[in-house]
DNA sequence: AGTTGATATATCATAATGATATATTACCGA
DNA sequence: TCGGTAATATATCATTATGATATATCAACT
């Protein structure tokens, strides 16, 4: 039985929302999905052929003028069919991948400033992750979806929003009792 | 120029606590990591090997009664210096793959209750996380770790608890605005 | 006696990543 | 106008990672 990636119901998704081509839904995805989710050239031009000789999808090749051709596809009954049977499958925990935490973990290898310094530099990051995310709101308002669709986005983004809240706190939190662990500490060095 | 994973120096770094065995290893990893790291042995075992021929640990065979040999690893200097490099090297953000988002933003093709009903069982699992993590507190304050090895273990529970949190936060929301919009659409189903 | 479960190491097919190849055209500065 | 950079667009490939399975030992329970 060949299993099932994620990425063929990333891709029937996007479709079901507006016709793409594999260059658009790297794009979307890049921008919209960033902080919950990735796909690699590598795997959707492979998934978009597959799926259309299955028949989930349809394509069709564009001329442009000033740009190359684009290949734009198209969702079939047969692709939203399995699309919102995998819609309605339990969905899995969140899987997370933080060599920050992990360095952290390790950090009695290193002066704990050093540690320090790390935290600070992923605060900084994750602020102006934040910001990008919070940018997307009036575009999303604005922007010509549907209201099911608007309501969608902007819960996918509220999710971004607290957990880098979340995160970003955490940052306070660690610098502060690092910080004090070391003036505690002064007098002896590792 | 070979690339370095990020498995070798969870290795080293590992082997920096304490000598382990592959099969110690995963153990330690599933529990104290599973919310910001995951190995798998197809990694594990290969990685060992390959370490140890770099000369950056070292393996010794233990006979045991009533179970399977123990090859124990333990981390030269070489091992260390290599480690503590990697630690100085900045982190990147964490990657997240979040499946639960992924079929909220395509809600669009099934009922709201479907989508609610997905986010109410992750509530459910992300509660029995949480609780999890918190488990883990009392022991990591007896346990016989070494002050700093103490502290940084109970910053990477903090971060936990406080994106789980952040996320069960987000689920009550979520619940509470899709709720909203059912009840409002009552007489218009989809 | 037979099954399950924990300990322990190892490998393999499949899947995913990140980089690169190939092309077309716009745009901008030298 | 020449050359470099950037955006658009599709595609592939070597390297990595995952998840499942194989192999084996012994305890504990049925």
């Amino acid at each position: 039985m060949k299993s099932k990636t994620t990425t063929r119901y990333a891709i029937l998704g996007l479709l079901s929302i507006q016709p793409m081509s594999g260059y658009d839904m790297k794009q979307f995805v890049d921008m919209a999905f960033k902080h919950f989710w990735s796909e690699s050239y590598g795997r959707l031009y492979p998934t978009l052929r597959q799926l259309e000789t299955e028949g989930l999808l349809k394509s069709r090749v564009y001329r442009q003028r000033g740009r190359p051709d684009r290949r734009v596809h198209t969702i079939t009954d047969k692709g939203r069919r399995e699309l919102t049977e995998w819609l309605e499958q339990p969905a899995s925990l969140p899987r997370v991948r933080s060599d920050l935490l992990l360095k952290l973990f390790f950090g009695h290898n290193v002066p704990v400033p050093s540690s320090i310094e790390q935290i600070r530099r992923q605060r900084e990051v994750l602020e102006t992750v934040l910001k990008t995310l919070q940018s997307y709101r009036p575009a999303v308002d604005e922007g010509g979806l549907s209201g099911d669709q608007r309501m969608f986005f902007l819960l996918t983004i509220r999710n971004g929003e607290l957990v880098n809240k979340a995160r970003i706190k955490w940052c306070d939190e660690a610098i502060k009792i690092l910080s004090k662990h070391v003036s505690s500490n002064e007098e002896t060095p590792s």
